[in-house]
DNA sequence: TCCAACTTGACAACCAGTTTCCATTTTTGC
DNA sequence: GCAAAAATGGAAACTGGTTGTCAAGTTGGA
């Protein structure tokens, strides 16, 4: 299937026979792609009534979860994206009451963001209604299995830290 | 940390005490969305020096592995994506030299596609450099885990398609 | 203290994907 | 054999994110 036409003389960049594990990874590595988009998109189902998508209710639960007021740079550290991104959706939910600004004492023009009552609500029912999808998610499955696989995709997490493997680019 | 200000009634909005397992399956899906990320970063970095995205890598390898020329939707729905981001692709990556467009004997506008031997060539060697990759990842970790862990997702993943819990919305 | 380095917000361009709409082609069911 | 339905390409507007640039605010070290 993926032979098209082989060198006949080694290049060293002939195509490698991977092994059972590395066939394996790569089953997992899509895997993680297809659950990604299906996470999403139930994600967003999930809130779609209270008039939010995923990404502002991961904006919510950024700050929510620090327990108090924070800039845009200091919710796109947390949630691993840039400030450029966090700052689009706080300046959409800003305009839609959802988070107010706060003076920050530190800054003259970075304003702090701290969610409205409003942005509150919709956050609580939002966190409410995934923790129901999760236990849903879990039913039957035993706890030890459940666990194990977090923690082998941590551990997968953390190996992909790694550099890429070496050429001789 | 998550408590706002709580009602004093009951409502049938409180908030819920996730079990355990409710939990890890949380922390899963939070994993999933780091590692997806990763893994496009690190896969956009593995083949930057061929000239191409992995959104573009992904395409190649829909059609290649299908052993023959393809139409934009049917590359599409081999790839769970929409036919007009699939044509985007297409688009770019013809004008690059990288596909083709072959008459489509079933249909008078609708082209097939299939890689040119340059999109061939860089093509292998993604997938050359995507199974040194994989390789790496696997090195050291027991073949059954692997496959544990595989078979744990795709549960997941075919759980996803079931129908998000009742509400009495 | 002052200057350089860093941080921040605002803005623009871009990427990869989506939805929506339109015109055309193809398929189908009667 | 024809009309209606479905598939297709093309384009535009939108989403959620990125990178890059600029100007202004803040911080730290000689």
């Amino acid at each position: 299937m993926t032979h098209f036409d082989e060198p006949k003389v080694p290049t060293g960049r002939e195509a490698i026979d991977p092994s059972d594990e590395a066939r394996a990874m790569t089953e997992i590595m899509l895997t993680v792609f297809r659950i990604n988009g299906r996470l999403l998109e139930k994600g967003d189902a999930l809130v779609r009534t209270l008039g939010i998508a995923s990404a502002q209710w991961q904006v919510l639960g950024a700050v929510s979860l620090s327990g108090k007021p924070l800039s845009a740079p200091q919710i796109a550290a947390a949630m691993g994206i840039t400030r450029q991104g966090v700052q689009k959706q706080l300046n959409r939910m800003t305009k839609k009451g959802l988070f107010e600004k706060r003076p920050n004492p530190r800054h003259e023009r970075s304003n702090l963001y701290w969610p409205t009552p409003e942005g509150q609500r919709i956050y609580s029912e939002a966190m409410r209604r995934e923790t129901l999808w999760a236990q849903q998610l879990a039913e039957g499955l035993p706890g030890p299995e459940i666990q194990g696989a977090l923690d082998f995709l941590k551990k997968f997490h953390r190996r992909l830290e790694a550099p890429l493997p070496e050429e001789g680019e």
